[in-house]
DNA sequence: TTATTAATTGTCAAAAAGACAATTAATAAT
DNA sequence: ATTATTAATTGTCTTTTTGACAATTAATAA
């Protein structure tokens, strides 16, 4: 049998910063780190790629294992390679963000992996390069948000527009003007109105909305410019 | 010494799709294999990621010794790791895509490398998942080239407003209205023209232009939407 | 001087974006 | 029963951008 001769092999992992949205703010999800070195340290969810699967497939395994649940939003970041970011031995990373909607998640599988929500903002300092996973993830979910709606997998099936104007203010940084936001968001033909009223969050009520999958699909990889003044 | 004990090692690769303009159509550069297996057939440009260097530095290493060049524009594309693309052996690789100045490749390399440009339309079956790749290179650089102004990385540094629509309409493969190009180009406030006129394709002659390094450079993170009829 | 050819430039209508605040639908208070 | 309160919802005008259209210009060749 023919082999690549002399060439040095590594350890491959993947690493997923998990985005969640609590009505408020932006959060991810920290684990505990269970092996040294930097035992009990918090880290972005990963574990090494198996022989037998592609780098994906670990994502999803992993995502499973501390979430508990399948097909999430997931999407590949970039590989982080940098020859001593491990201080064990060499060991190559390939970061994913994924969106989730953060009440479809378990508090019990929570307690089995001391997983735990933080807020974007107020995090504890992770181990490695996690740190710039984070905030290049974060720069990523900005830039995509701007012109795909991948801001609706965050949200659950039922959502109001005021709650999705603050999602998306959340994620921007900004303010944005409620006519103009309403307007946008329904040019794009992507929500449906439902009759139910969510009442929780003042007298009048606010009117539920879902996604229209099938144009959701069909348009995902349209440009839809949702931000406003993205110009510079 | 700690080690992460029990988990499989493999080997990491890069492959950069490299693309050129040479005035009329799209082309990629290829080179021949020189090893097994599938020697001899057509591949990307690539290599394995070395021991002291980062997927990065390998990509730009494997460049120079190809095409001469150092400084190219190189983006990281994603990872390819499906356990079964090499045959020998598990080997993960990491794509990038590769735009350079057509003009600036040295033929005397590529005889010493036996690589050879290809109309991208035109070009042999390549080796294990490279034809993917090549696929997923070419949907990129439309989609970013839809919002930031990358394609100059492949006109000389001289150029004419002719010469960047056609190699627009390439990329996109459209026609572009001549008189909506140029008010968009010219509104992004990009280019400096020149006194200077490239009298090569016709008795009027075109005026040359140079990128504003200073704009391009602070600009470059801007959405442009540089592509008429982008909205579905 | 005229013919030829590609480069360059202008106008108008439609659509989108941005700035701006009044109205509405419910409940709570009087 | 009426009024007060509060957040949700909706409308108009102006400015900017886009898209669809062809005439003019600058050079060389005839």
């Amino acid at each position: 049998m023919i082999e690549y001769s002399g060439q040095p092999h590594y350890l491959l992992a993947v690493d997923c910063i998990v985005f969640g949205f609590d009505g408020e703010h932006l959060k991810i999800l920290l684990v505990k780190r269970g092996l040294e070195p930097e035992i009990n340290k918090w880290s972005l969810i990963g574990g090494f790629v198996g022989a037998n699967e592609s780098p994906d497939d670990a994502a999803n395994r992993v995502l499973k294992k501390n979430t508990g649940l399948e097909g999430i939003y997931l999407e590949q970041l970039q590989i982080y390679g940098e020859p001593n970011r491990d201080p064990i031995e060499r060991t190559l990373s390939v970061g994913y963000f994924a969106l989730i909607d953060i009440h479809k998640y378990q508090t019990q599988i929570n307690d089995d992996y001391h997983a735990e929500w933080f807020l974007i903002n107020d995090r504890p300092k992770l181990i490695f390069d996690h740190d710039q996973m984070v905030s290049d993830a974060r720069k990523k979910l900005r830039y995509k948000a701007a012109l795909h709606p991948i801001l609706f997998e965050m949200l659950p099936k039922k959502f109001t527009i005021p709650q999705l104007q603050i999602l998306f203010e959340e994620v921007n940084d900004t303010k944005i003007d409620t006519r103009n936001f309403s307007r946008k968001i329904g040019s794009t033909g992507l929500l449906i109105k439902l009759a139910e009223k969510d009442k929780s969050g003042s007298k009048k009520g606010a009117f539920y909305f879902k996604v229209d999958k099938k144009k959701y699909n069909a348009n995902f990889q349209a440009f839809l410019n949702l931000i406003p003044n993205l110009k510079p």
